[in-house]
DNA sequence: CGATCGTTTGACGGTGCTCAATCACCGTGG
DNA sequence: CCACGGTGATTGAGCACCGTCAAACGATCG
């Protein structure tokens, strides 16, 4: 394992554990949730009464279901949680992965229903809020309200990041965009940003980027060839962020409209181009 | 989007081209903002006697740029936005094409920066809330709050659309799927989910769904092929929606882990089969 | 140890990007 | 009225990236 800088780091492996229950030692007021959201809290004293139910949920369960009525939202404490779509024919498009401090299940707000499903990737513990209170809250907790607006804020700048990883750029790029954002992920929670251990398989990292998985091993040998990374199994290490991330920045060539931006900046970094199919049936 | 349960399908009407003047006699209000959100008013005067900014922006020029400081966030009340990031080289990602009602730059609230740009597609009105009355007004007006929450709320479901065209299924899939999504929002807005007028040129469709724009022109022909669709520039006539939306359906084949699923379904989907999608295509 | 799953590597074929040329539709000016 | 550029849309030819298929490996678990 790694980095056992983060609490409860005892229980990483995917037991039988527990049946999700609130955990009796768990502190679970909203004070605590705004701290997680990193707002500061005016009225300690009300926002210490106000009491949050905690979920667990255990390695590779759902914390919801794809269409299902929209209960509560979560605020994830521990662990990672995965949200993807599925198709009729059974393609997971996987949307996101989500972290300490992020916000899940947000977009059911507006029709009531999850458009998209959640599964942990590991034991998780998520701060839940129901949907019914969720109003009521904001208005009695300012401080809730803001933090809400600033979640959900950053959860609309996530698309982005989903939009430049599934971007028409070639596989290495993209896992190299991935990467990146999982170390300043890594960064943003204080654990190391240059080792760490990921919490996905290939294949999801496959559905992620929209390549086949076969795909993402060969890149990952590519990046290791360009002495960026070293990859075993899901341990990763980042050798050389620097050069990662001019790799990562490189797109494809486009000769419609240049705009003469200044100096011309590439100066290193083989393999520019991008062509090639992406159809039919990827690999699942 | 809009909730469908609410009235006011009286005013969805576009009454012809009134915008043609930066509104002098124009009713600005909250009133008149929470109602384009379908949100329910109590307070009549109070909502009434909130004035709200009116933004112009004439066809192709800049709502914001990227990377400008966040000052206000928007509610399109005529006209067509279009979000985008530049990357260093020039190559413009379209993150969306956005309509009546829907909120514009909500994503720079919580860094205060813009993290994409955003251009007018049309000449273009824009209800302006400043960033720093926000909260403020959140309080006060509790269904302004609820308006905000909702509307960004479907603003997050809208990345599942980006996802859904961008993944990683044939080009005429991707065009099929955006053209579903078009006329679902004509007949949002009250328009005629058959015909329109589509608002962006072939480049940023191109754009949008992450293929070469030489791509578009040729999904276009291969729809029309088909019967699906007839497109003459940007004037496009949906001859047989039924169609088309099967055809969206349509990704790839997994072989891998199908879903057990019960008894087998005999749905034949008309799915693209491998080997030369695009020139056998049935006939027609 | 055998079974199952995830990862890796190889070979082949196809789709879509690149590079171009052409056409249609403008607004301008000769 | 027509030649002249400019922009956007369409069409064609060639090539290579990546998806598919296949098989070997490695890891974990019962």
């Amino acid at each position: 394992m790694i980095n056992p800088t983060m609490p409860t780091a005892e229980s990483l492996r995917p037991r039988t554990m527990r049946t999700a229950r609130p955990a009796p030692g768990d502190r679970c007021s909203m004070a605590d949730l705004l701290q997680l959201m990193g707002v500061p809290v005016n009225d300690h004293h009300l926002a210490g009464s106000i009491p949050v139910v905690v979920r667990r949920v255990a390695s590779g369960q759902a914390l919801y279901h794809e269409g299902a009525d929209a209960l509560s939202i979560y605020f994830v404490r521990t662990g990672t949680i995965k949200t993807s779509r599925t198709a009729e024919d059974g393609y997971e498009q996987v949307l996101g992965f989500l972290g300490r401090g992020e916000v899940v299940g947000f977009d059911a707000l507006c029709s009531g229903h999850h458009p998209t499903a959640a599964v942990a990737l590991e034991d998780s513990t998520l701060y839940a809020l129901p949907v019914q209170d969720l109003f009521g809250l904001g208005q009695r907790l300012p401080e809730l309200d803001r933090a809400l607006h600033l979640a959900v804020s950053s959860q609309l700048m996530r698309r982005d990041d989903l939009a430049e990883l599934m971007a028409p750029v070639a596989a290495e790029v993209r896992l190299a965009r991935f990467l990146v954002q999982v170390s300043r992920k890594m960064a943003a929670v204080g654990q190391s940003p240059s080792r760490f251990h990921l919490r996905m398989s290939r294949r999801e990292i496959a559905r992620y980027l929209g390549v086949a998985h076969e795909t993402v091993s060969r890149s990952f040998g590519a990046l290791a060839q360009m002495g960026c990374v070293h990859a075993d199994n899901r341990e990763v290490e980042i050798l050389n962020l620097e050069r990662l991330r001019a790799f990562a920045r490189s797109t494809r060539r486009q000769h419609d409209d240049a705009p003469p931006v200044g100096t011309a900046a590439s100066l290193h970094l083989p393999r520019v181009v991008a062509g090639g199919a992406t159809t039919q049936a990827l690999h699942q």
